[in-house]
DNA sequence: CATGAATGAGAATTCATTCAT
DNA sequence: GATGAATGAATTCTCATTCAT
């Protein structure tokens, strides 16, 4: 009975509901991809999913809780399929390649998502200016990363370097990818991605 | 070179013109530095500038002319200074450092500017969701390295890769060190400086 | 006497429509008395009574329809509430001190719902602007009062005044009782009671 | 150079400045007297001025902003306008009628200013639900009277009473007979003032 | 009986821009 | 050169209400 307008705690009717809810989320995240966090008022959001602007109010508690979900949800479903291929490999090498070649997969299947999440996690502050969520280092996905090549460094996999500053960069060596990939999708993804695999092979190991 | 870029009829008295203008652009950079580019109204950058909006109005012919001669302006200034810092060097390699360090040596003291220029370039559209600046690859920063890179290769002072992944890869490297300074400014850009040396050292040569 | 202006079709279960009914309608009560009129909207009387938004649609043409029967039940109780006192009473000044003692007795342990009808009939109108209720003369409160006094004066209990101007001046004297109290729940209403009581008896008595 | 949107300090112009903030303030004054608190929107203030809109929100900081300014403009006024009348009486007694009667004469030429100020003040609220405007006792008027009333027990003039009491009732009085005037524009204010009057002669005397 | 879902109207506010001075 | 004043468009959000189930 705790209903009134926006049910939050997400109950009622769960099959309706969670349609709605994905519909908004990803006209959301193909808004955002489309014409960039600043201009993704929820207007053009509700437009572009072919429903009235309140429905969006009525589902999610405002634009923030809109971004914020956005983001969850992507930030999971990402998570889910790379974590897959983490597991089948066993060396540390062989997860940096599972790491770099899943992520690429993913955002070919998934372009307007990494979009949307690069340009939300990047643009996306609290009243006071301060940005909403942490970029970069404490992504679970960086973290994760980090670990793994500390493990290969602790391991005598690989040589002796700062495992953050390397997790970072090939974070943003994806994000350059797709970058270029945004800008032309000409580029084949599967040569940069072995252009990558090869780049940061060279660049850990002993 | 952006002096040829302004817009409208302003010619009047070129030294109070330019040192508003200067006041203005600096004001704008700080402002997207500080909020964001989706939060840095006019109003807001006037109010930083501690003159009227107004003013700015006079100025620019818009928010649009304003926070593009931000950008050219800041790519300028960066590329003179990276620019005098390669001209010392002979190697490709020692070009690479050179490249690597006086970036984050210009980050170190242009913190705000370096944030603000990725900000506008990453954000800022045309009236149809287009972005506005062309990303990564073709700022001329970015083609001098993949020219340094592929230079190298032919020379065969480094090994065969892909001149432009490299390229785009160290400016989002480059990218990356800026962004966890920005969230941490007790990073030591120093070590972050030797980290990246290191790593792209290894991934290049031979 | 509220149950003959009930708006449209319902007459299914009286139990457990009677229940709601005062559910609901004590919930109006104290969201008016604590938000004030205009911030008391049905969501927030909803959220209040723990029931669903949809809930007072059903039992309520409308808003409208739901706070002129809050009037209507609280004018109800608070006359028949200081009716039986009235009764006890053969003269007219005492009639009068019966009266304003009855009313701030009330007012003691009906608080939220004085409050409450005073924001109400104060600030609820018609969609073109006009007041829905008419303010303070014809409350049957005020007319029953009216009553008393042109009775006191007849009898030549009284002085000769406008037992209008009186009455309305008692109820302002009790509504202002009430108001001081609302700010400062330490005010001592039995004190005020027998201030109150000695001004219009001073005031009235030839 | 302060400037920004809303010129809050109300320097710059002081003459085009002053008139549209005046006629701003009269417009809601109007607007809230016809329609009340809560319906008195800045679209209806602002249709009301046959100004748009966007004027008020440059003139005043939003619509709290605004109102309170009503409030201000009208104490301020109505305050100068009784301690005028104030100032020519010697003994307590004459004070309390000049008071009583004073009250009514700027009633009856500001029918509107009133009803608007006793609708703002017992209606806006802050954020959080709290009255934004203390009522009844403590605006500087009602101190006043209370002032006059324990001067009077001091020198005699007056029974021994809670000063405080009373002038709250006077206070309320006057606001009743607003009230009957305003339901009714027929009664007269002289004879009304004649009665309140007498009524506090009584009340107060020896 | 009850209620989730949907919706359009309207709220306050912010913004970029124009114009007369 | 500079700027107050004005404005319309657009933004987020809240609200009362309706309807199918």
């Amino acid at each position: 009975m705790q209903s009134d307008s926006r049910p939050s705690g997400r109950k009622r009717n769960p099959i309706i509901e969670e349609a709605r809810r994905r519909q908004i989320i990803d006209a959301a995240v193909e808004t955002v991809a489309a014409v960039g966090y600043a201009q993704a008022s929820l207007s053009r959001i509700a437009q572009h999913a072919q429903i009235s602007k309140s429905v969006v109010s009525y589902h999610f508690a405002g634009k923030d809780d809109l971004l914020e979900q956005v983001v969850t949800q992507i930030y999971d479903d990402t998570w889910a399929y790379i974590e897959a291929r983490l597991a089948t490999e066993t060396t540390s090498a062989g997860k940096l390649h599972a790491y770099i070649q899943s992520n690429l997969d993913y955002m070919r299947s998934h372009r307007s998502r990494l979009l949307a999440v690069g340009d939300i996690v990047g643009n996306h502050r609290t009243a006071d200016g301060t940005p909403r969520f942490a970029t970069i280092t404490d992504e679970s996905v960086v973290m994760v990363l980090t670990e793994i090549l500390r493990q290969g460094i602790e391991d005598g996999e690989f040589r002796d370097f700062d495992p953050q500053v390397v997790a970072v960069t090939v974070g943003q060596a994806l994000i350059g990818a797709l970058g270029r990939w945004a800008l032309d999708p000409g580029v084949d993804l599967g040569v940069y991605a072995a252009e990558l695999t090869a780049l940061f092979d060279h660049a850990t190991r002993k």
